[in-house]
DNA sequence: TGTACATCAGTGAACGCGCGTTCACTGATGTAC
DNA sequence: TGTACATCAGTGAACGCGCGTTCACTGATGTAC
């Protein structure tokens, strides 16, 4: 399949492809879940495409920059099934915390290609503005949760939100990339890793003392 | 510098080698602190080891196969280093279990190439069954520290060893991973990250009623 | 101890290939008047 | 509404390069007797 075609039937393209953008992303995508976060040149993703390899350098500076299109993309999408899972914390923030955690989860079983792309393709993300502030718009969603759960706790013992928040993102991404993962380099194990972070957040919310009301 | 010369004075290697195995692992690991785990080629290797680009083919059937031996050989670093963190359990499980932490966050913080080699160079680890060996006695280590934490605790309120296992493993893999790897995909957070895996174990241990003695 | 021979671990030349990148170009689209 | 023109987003040919891999080879090492 090739993506051009993947329009509206009638809808043919001519001399401009009209979407080369996202079909360069798409085929990023597909080549990183083949083969990889590394697995895909730029001649490639345009070959895909259906376009000669001289034209991503119409949007593109080079792979790296389409690399971090995809991660930021990722993270967009990231940070969209979070907040959708949270829910604002409906219909009470333990019932929501849990739907994030399995949001986490899998996200980086459905999607392994972004996942690497936004976590393992080695971008220095300093460097790509743009990624960095995806990542953490995606992080604050997690962030909010937390403050969400620490604001039933009685005022004197509260933990800091950013300790609680770093807490959980480690053991969420500890679990996604180490047993949720969807693709080869996923470890299995006896259970599910669903049950797996539920039960360390139970055990973690009462070491700080949470309390469902 | 070539590895070729990284010899005993007057040992001048002739026509064999007599290392090369371990001259190409070492420029492997330096290639990938330089440009990530995807950022070496078997030719670039051999150039670093000062041989000819065929003579690899002698030790290695491939990249992937080098790459390999790589990780497993990270994989018993590792092992090593968590091992004599642990140092059985002395003079107490908890003291000597804050340990082995500290050693997890040091390894990613001091060899982030073989970090990276070992959980992140997309390697189906499942196809190598040396790596796959040597990825479980690391585990070992770490499942035997908390089944020695476990052992402190009165028996009806154990909880399974593997389960906290996986919890331990995860937790400090998502730290090591995310905030406290020594290269640039590291996230700079506002503390010491030992000190943030110090206090999500401390919690973890309250959450499952473990009591220091 | 000496010699013949097998095996091992390299050489270096060669190949076809795909990549990244550039260039002058051209077809399609949008806009000013 | 029509036309001229600027701009945009592609083409396709070309380049030099490094890679992976093969091949027949050869120097060095180890061993049998």
């Amino acid at each position: 399949m090739s993506w051009e075609r993947d329009q509206q039937p009638g809808a043919r393209r001519g001399y401009h492809h009209g979407n080369l953008r996202e079909a360069l992303i798409k085929a990023a995508l597909k080549l990183i879940a083949e083969k990889g976060p590394s697995g895909f040149s730029f001649a490639e993703a345009a070959r895909a495409a259906g376009v000669s390899p001289a034209a991503p350098y119409r949007h593109y500076r080079d792979r790296d920059a389409l690399m971090a299109d995809v991660a930021s993309r990722g993270f967009e999408a990231f940070e969209a099934k979070l907040a959708s899972a949270w829910k604002d914390g409906a219909p009470d923030p333990f019932t929501a915390f849990e739907r994030l955690g399995r949001a986490y989860l899998d996200f980086a079983r459905r999607e392994p290609a972004q996942f690497s792309a936004m976590f393992e393709s080695g971008l220095a993300f300093t460097s790509f503005p743009e990624l960095h502030s995806a990542g953490d718009r995606a992080f604050n969603v997690l962030r909010d949760a937390c403050a969400a759960v620490i604001a039933t706790m009685p005022e004197a013992k509260r933990p800091p939100v950013m300790m609680m928040a770093l807490h959980i993102w480690a053991l969420s991404h500890g679990i996604a990339s180490l047993f949720a993962r969807g693709d080869g380099a996923r470890r299995p194990i006896p259970m599910p890793s669903e049950d797996l972070l539920d039960a360390a957040v139970l055990l973690y919310f009462d070491g700080l003392g949470v309390r469902k009301s």
